[in-house]
DNA sequence: ATCATTTTTCAAAGCGCTTTGGATAGCCTT
DNA sequence: AAGGCTATCCAAAGCGCTTTGAAAAATGAT
């Protein structure tokens, strides 16, 4: 059933149908009700590709995914940022366009999503610090916002970002106060914007106590489980091993937690974990009381965020960029105690 | 630049141009070679909306995602499915398109796929027993092929599977070899297909040795850490409790590991732990040797397999159902060992 | 009853591509 | 030189929708 056969099936003009079941004015409310009741009974519903090819809409938005070795796109936070950008799309009638592709392709599969026309907007993810995609954008004149920000980049963008220094300006300063003077951080690959912030905030708040950054506590690496766990297992073989340890995720955290235990150390007394949570849904910190000792900012709820800015985007409600920095909460959970004493 | 000012600009028609560009034999080479040319310089690219709305194909597949309650579906498991599934797509020139919805309006969503024509065809996640998605995409028409299947779905239908069956009837066996009586399972919500066949393998193996299942022994719910860890808690708890845990996957693997460290007890001595391991990218199972005693298949490759059956069937390459059933291998790690003398 | 408005409807022209059904030109055969 | 191929190319007709510009019908004012 399309648009022809329904209205002269109703002995109207295309024009009419299609206006009455769009919601135009210019229709006649009795026209309108026989045509969406027909519209219903023969179950017509419009062909997304020809409305595409005539509105030059694609009601979707595109995410681009590059299956770098490191795998740090592809992996649980995205699952979740999805599902939360996801839900905001639907909620409007938009849904979204995937692209996985190999790393070199990158730069080329935005300027395919622009030239093409296969998407009305992007989500840009994992943002480094002088990001080339955000010019990129700019120039192609494709809608977008930014998860994360890119420190470096001087073009105007939309961005939402979690305040990933201050979550660890604070995360550090919470174990400072407990008297932990010893304190490894468990970070991301530091060419990750995000990291490099997190990474920033726990230099600070070291250095405003007068402690120098120790190279050997500090680490960046990919933020999986195993990683956690080899350099806790490198830093507690230290001659003066940290006390505490501040890891980027929940996952790294995992691991870190399976480094102190096989030495028979408890965590929250021997040693200290604070760790960033994204509130991800199938790996929650904890059913009642948290586990960890946490910043915690759901990137589910970032995902459903950033879906909205760039709906509103596309749709011109808004035309100056938009910027909103998220304060991380700082929960506390069974991980963390006072710094023993030797 | 579209089609029309290409061939303009090469004073040919757009037929011409067309075929040159989509390799068809009927157009000389050298016409070929200055369209091609051409086409790069100007740096044309088709517009997919039109491409689609006259080839009626619209080179993207569709996932649809209800957001339970349970979180079941937008989990790590999928983000890691999605990376192989994009995969192949990406290799034969499609995309994903992905569809958030609520739970209540799954079955109206894949009937808008179909009506509204966007996507060629879908990948049908997490089937349960008897799943109502398979007669009703046999009935719309459109290609789907299943990740899992339904084991009372009596319509035809494409789909590849891990023999989950046989993977935790070894699992069991292993632990039994080894002398342990007692084993726990903490299993996925046995509404689902796959979930149900893991605890048959799990209660066939138990009753070929004579064991008799336990109720105190067998759970069944949200594939999480905290609920591998509780219910652990509370098997630990009991007058007669088990020397062995299979989990369903490595996430509440790592709660029941807390749970069985939490009482003193070593893993792989006074508790043996085994799991499902979907080898996924970013929760690796140890990076050198495996933590975790495990049965393991790639949930990225079963991604990408899904994918390449489903294109094939889209482009009438195959024409039958497509069935694969993949073996689990089972990997030893430390977290397996004899059953303790009491 | 007539004319000016407003409301309601419509025919037709896109949107940018593919594809059908020729047309034209070039090259052999005979 | 005529006829038959084959190799190239093209005009035009879709694909199924939206939207423009105009016509028809209904309404109101005079």
């Amino acid at each position: 059933m399309n648009l022809r056969e329904l209205s002269d099936l109703l002995g109207l003009s295309q024009t009419t149908v299609s206006r009455a079941l769009n919601g135009y004015p210019e229709v006649k409310e009795a026209t309108r009700l026989r045509v969406t009741e027909a519209a219903r009974t023969h179950n017509y519903h419009p062909n997304t590709r020809a409305k595409s090819l005539a509105t030059g809409r694609t009601m979707s938005i595109g995410h681009v995914i590059p299956l770098s070795n490191q795998h740090e796109m592809v992996n649980c936070v995205f699952s979740d940022f999805i599902a939360g950008a996801g839900e905001s799309y639907a909620r409007r009638g938009y849904d979204m366009r995937v692209s996985v592709v190999d790393d070199a392709d990158e730069i080329e599969a935005y300027e395919r999503l622009a030239s093409t026309g296969k998407v009305d907007g992007v989500i840009v993810h994992g943002p480094r610090l002088d990001d080339e995609r955000i010019p990129l954008l700019h120039r192609l004149g494709l809608p977008f916002v930014v998860h994360g920000r890119s420190s470096d980049c001087t073009t105007p963008y939309s961005w939402l970002d979690v305040n990933n220094r201050s979550a660890f300006h604070r995360a550090t300063n919470f174990l400072l106060d407990l008297g932990h003077t010893r304190i490894g951080l468990v970070n991301g690959i530091e060419d990750m914007d995000f990291a490099m912030r997190r990474r920033d905030g726990y230099s600070t708040a070291l250095e405003a106590r007068g402690i120098k950054v120790d190279p050997d506590l500090a680490h960046a690496f990919e933020m999986t489980e195993p990683f956690g766990y080899a350099k806790t297992r490198e830093m507690l073989d230290l001659r003066d091993p940290p006390t505490a340890v501040i890891a980027s995720s929940l996952i790294p955290a995992l691991g870190v937690r399976r480094a102190v235990e096989e030495r028979g150390l408890t965590i929250g007394k021997d040693v200290s974990i604070i760790c960033f949570d994204d509130a991800l849904s199938y790996l929650p910190n904890g059913a009642g009381s948290p586990i960890f000792t946490a910043t915690r900012s759901s990137v589910r709820d970032a995902g459903r965020r950033c879906g909205e800015i760039l709906m509103d985007q596309i749709e011109g409600r808004t035309t100056d960029p938009v910027h909103e920095l998220w304060e991380a909460e700082l929960v506390v959970g069974q991980s963390t105690g006072p710094a023993p004493t030797r």
